[in-house]
DNA sequence: CGACCTTTCGACTAATAACGTTGAATCGTC
DNA sequence: GACGATTCAACGTTATTAGTCGAAAGGTCG
């Protein structure tokens, strides 16, 4: 099998071309067949390392959630206060939520209905994701910044919060057209609504 | 029939919707149904308006194409010195270019060998260019500010050398990736040749 | 109303495209 | 030169999609 490095660096290499082709046509307008172009290989080769297409876009995702915890965890490390990690993070997390936006192309019904075979990543993706929100929260208590009776319940009230406002967002983008200037416009909202949650959280004595 | 005002509007109704979705994906990845659905018709009903998928796309293209000679007639009747002209009329067609090379979506091979059935928009469009090219050069010539020989000949030469540029930054392309800083390099290059191919023809008394 | 024209669509076909398989060839290494 | 790792051309099978057809809905005019 030769080195493990040679044959995780061609998948490195596939995962590349493929995330570069999902993120610009989505799921269903990339065929193995370019994938495999792009670098240089036949299809046949691709099912080597993947056994179906699915396999492929499911690692594709997968890494780039990957990356973000690993990126979001050096956040935790820093000794910012609470607030400025919550609100680091968040704006983290909204970019990922832009670029897998386009994995489905524009498609918004594609990650709930139509694909459930993938849902299962978005599952242990939130667990992970839960963790590290209830450990800034935690921390914020801890060093008095922040006044929460639990700070999972807080984080839990976050996640679903900021899910449901991408959701409304996907209806609206769907609805009519004008992505670019709606990204914005909802960028600019998770910002307020993150600052208001903040003033419900933050311990008065503080200010 | 109704008025052919509302059949007018439908049809540019589709058409718009057809030029948004091969500017984004190309004309291969995008299917009838979804420029129906984008509507909210039935893809029957757009075979009502078009006889195929090949002719809304010679619409959308000859349609830019139209929108371009008008926006440009308008550079002609402005009194600025021809030099101005032609440069700003050289500017606005590379953006032309740019567009139109996203219909294909990246695949360069698609405008001349793929295609054939797409060859006469080309060739009528390009009468109309060298037309307002010959027409910029001789009032250059008229007013003294230029010295050429023949005005016909030199808008061909500009023609051919801008034609010629593209094709070389379409092989460049398709070797490589990185297209954003190409186009830029592009255009540089690009000015640089007018720049130059004025420096021969510019009256030296004038300067 | 009812004849007539325009516009829309659901359901179908035929052809193509794309996923995934297989068995053989090639390469590298011991 | 044997053996596993890797690659591929050619193929089977299913899914997708361009284009068709007949019927239905909508509208207009006498």
């Amino acid at each position: 099998m030769a080195l493990p490095n040679l044959a995780h660096e061609k998948e490195k290499h596939i995962l590349d071309a493929a995330e570069n082709r999902f993120a610009r046509f989505g799921f269903s307008k990339v065929t193995m067949d370019e994938i495999a172009q792009d670098i240089g290989l036949a299809k046949a080769s691709l099912y080597y390392y993947y056994p179906t297409k699915e396999n492929i876009f499911r690692a594709v995702i997968a890494r780039k959630q990957d990356k973000f915890l690993q990126n979001t965890k050096g956040i935790l490390q820093h000794p910012d206060p609470a607030r400025e990690k919550l609100k680091a993070y968040v704006r983290q997390r909204i970019a990922l939520g832009n670029q897998l936006l386009n994995f489905s192309a524009l498609n918004s019904t594609f990650w709930q209905e139509s694909k459930p075979g993938f849902k299962d990543l978005f599952v242990t993706f939130s667990r992970q994701e839960m963790d590290m929100i209830t450990t800034i929260v935690s921390e914020g208590k801890q060093n008095n910044e922040f006044e929460v009776a639990s700070p999972e319940k807080t984080a839990e009230l976050i996640l679903h919060v900021l899910l449901g406002l991408r959701l409304r967002f996907l209806q609206a983008t769907q609805a009519h057209g004008e992505t670019r200037e709606q990204i914005e416009n909802f960028e600019q909202q998770v910002d307020f609504l993150i600052d208001t949650l903040l003033q419900g959280i933050v311990k008065r004595s503080s200010l």
